[in-house]
DNA sequence: TCCGAATTGCTTGTATGCAAGAAGGTATAC
DNA sequence: GTATACCTTCTTGCATACAAGCAATTCGGA
């Protein structure tokens, strides 16, 4: 009995079909990040369609999703603007971001079998020599450390809206990174702060966590309206 | 020159006047939750448009509004589906919005100014004949009583984000407090939790909320699967 | 020159039209 | 009776058309 049938429907891969909006979401996202959107622009859904080459529907639904995120926001029948800088804002992102992240990182301590712990050690615990000096590199590798140490403790709600938190402060703290002692600071504590979780030192390896995150917030809160300034007229020159 | 104009336009109440695709979110939620819609429900954006009379324009906001909150899925031309439930996901809210709550708690009891607390209190520290006992209205001040605990923690993201995991379980904690003596045993648990918090030990607020959440899963664990059954066949009868 | 009111253009919210594609039923070959 | 191929119907995704309302602008008057 050849059940050749399709009825795999589960087995269906999820073709990466990229619908219209998708693309429409990532390309204002990605003028956001880099300052083509500044904060307090107005712009109109027509024009995003035209500059977009697509028709005003798919910007609408991601205009909306980005509105729902916190970028953006809409006045009825008026036009869309960006939302501007709200620094309490991002330092209650930061906060939420360390919340999770103890959680996270002592469940970590307590939990018998911690699958992708080694291979998240290998990329951290190298020589000098072998560290990344890009500051967009740095940027991303920075995301991805906390992101999976979040993933590897195993909540996935927890992880979802995590992610959604990174993605939120992206934006400013990308800047921390442009600093080279930055990114050599963050590679130290990155790696004393693995070191404690694989020992299960939990009171060690939260304190290590707090004190990195808050220096990261604490970073960017000198930098930021410097660095915004700098952006902003790079944009404009 | 009788001045029968109509010109009430300035008594025009400024109503914040609910677009239609938000009644449209509005209203497939409430289906959802009174399980109208089942989980594994299939439905077109055309039915949904046809039953509340609009076009599917605004109900395709509210869907996909819907199915980024993780209630629906779609089906690239094939149609929509109610996400069916899924208990691992559960026990990660509850876990999440426990993590929210000790780290709202925590702070709480070292915030030096905490207004509101004593609002709260006067609702929760009640004799026992004031006591609401319908497992509606029961339900939904358990509800206010956590996001109000977070509130004025004075996090605005964090209760942004508790607020969505409160929503995205609502709809399995109504039928915790379809029992009566879960509503008397809330009572008791919030008091405790609040009379920790205003004295400021931290260590038993935070022991009490734990037990407080962790019994709340628990309760949901057992009678969901034959609640869900009753619910389904009501719905059929 | 200054001030006020009508108007016109532009904006979002909503409705509708159209096309590509999936699911299921039906007819046909064997 | 069984399997296969076609075909009809229905689905979403996107484009376009229309309606209601805000805001700037322009025109008129003093």
């Amino acid at each position: 009995m050849m059940t050749r049938t399709s009825t795999a429907m589960q087995e269906v891969v999820i073709a990466p079909e990229p619908s219209l909006a998708e693309t429409a979401y990532a390309q204002i996202k990605a003028s956001l990040f880099d300052f083509e959107l500044l904060p307090g622009d107005r712009f109109s859904e027509t024009e995003v369609a035209a500059r977009l080459k697509m028709s005003r529907t798919p910007v609408r639904d991601a205009l909306y999703r980005l509105e729902r995120e916190g970028y953006l926001r809409v006045h009825l029948r008026v036009g869309w603007s960006v939302r501007p800088f709200d620094f309490k804002s991002f330092e209650d992102f930061y906060d939420l971001r360390l919340i999770l992240e103890e959680a996270s990182v002592t469940k970590l301590c307590e939990m018998p079998e911690r699958e992708g712990l080694d291979a998240l050690a290998a990329q951290w615990l190298v020589p000098a020599t072998d560290r990344i000096a890009d500051s967009r590199d740095a940027s991303a590798l920075d995301e991805a450390f906390h992101m999976q140490l979040v993933a590897i403790a195993g909540n996935v709600e927890v992880a979802r809206f995590h992610r959604e938190v990174t993605e939120r402060i992206r934006i400013i703290r990308r800047l921390d990174f442009t600093q080279r002692h930055r990114i050599e600071a963050t590679y130290e504590e990155h790696g004393k702060i693995l070191r404690a979780i694989m020992r299960r030192r939990v009171e060690e390896a939260n304190r290590l966590l707090r004190s990195h995150i808050i220096a990261s917030k604490a970073e960017v809160r000198k930098i930021t309206m410097h660095r915004l300034y700098t952006a902003r007229s790079a944009q404009h020159a």
